[in-house]
DNA sequence: AGCTACTATATCCGTAACGGATATATGGAG
DNA sequence: CTCCATATATCCGTTACGGATATAGTAGCT
């Protein structure tokens, strides 16, 4: 998990479900299952086995704050990004744009039209 | 390899490096260095392991097409991909494309200003 | 009461992918 | 002559993945 390595889908998709609010590991693969309409699936053993290495490499640590008693279960264990884990999904977002227009220059996707090309059929 | 599962890093690069013309073995790796600009190293073994694989899923064949003899090498195996490895790419890049979007949304990446947003500021 | 399903964490372990090292061989630069 | 680049290919140690399993509490159904 060396920095300014690329991330492996698994931790970039644990970056992102913690990206907004803090969440404990069932609340990552629920999020991660909604987000994605039910096709990416963290499966347990990838998603602890992950949460290890996030926290050994600094880019997430669990968060002491918990959700009033009322919603709370105590089995749970929360984790929150750091600003290490913020930035490492930002230059890793950047890359997957990079690569989306690699395609798109490559014709692999379909060009996108630029309000100027929209000004010509108006 | 199942098809519609998400494709590994190193698959989609040389799916990538094959989308503009057909290519061989080392000039893969070279062009996947050009266009990342040396950050994404394919090693060999993940190539030819990765060719193999892709070869038995169908994403790509070996092309019989070689250059003018001058610019030739013998050495060289050339390969091309089908419309089911044109396909795949697609469909990887489209789930890039989400991802980066997703990640946009979850204030990941900054916003992207819109044709209207820059009507205000005018 | 018994069963199933969901929530929740955690580990085990087989499989697949990765990638550096190595082997082999040719050609050009210093 | 040595080093580097080109070119393919395999070997093999390391890592990541993910289904299975264990444990355990809660909820709903029959």
């Amino acid at each position: 998990m060396n920095e300014s390595e690329p991330l492996t889908p698994a931790v970039f998709h644990i970056l992102l479900a913690l990206s907004l609010k803090e969440r404990h590991g069932y609340g990552i693969i629920k999020d991660v299952l909604t987000r994605t309409n039910g096709k990416f699936r963290l499966g347990a053993g990838t998603l602890y086995g992950s949460i290890k290495r996030m926290s050994e490499a600094g880019l997430l640590e669990e968060s002491d704050q918990r959700p009033d008693a009322e919603h709370d279960d105590e089995r749970r264990r929360y984790y929150c990004l750091t600003k290490r884990g913020r930035d490492a999904a930002q230059l890793e977002a950047r890359r997957l744009e990079q690569l989306v227009f690699d395609a798109r220059e490559r014709r692999v996707l379909p060009v996108l039209l630029t309000s100027r090309d929209l000004e010509v059929t108006r």
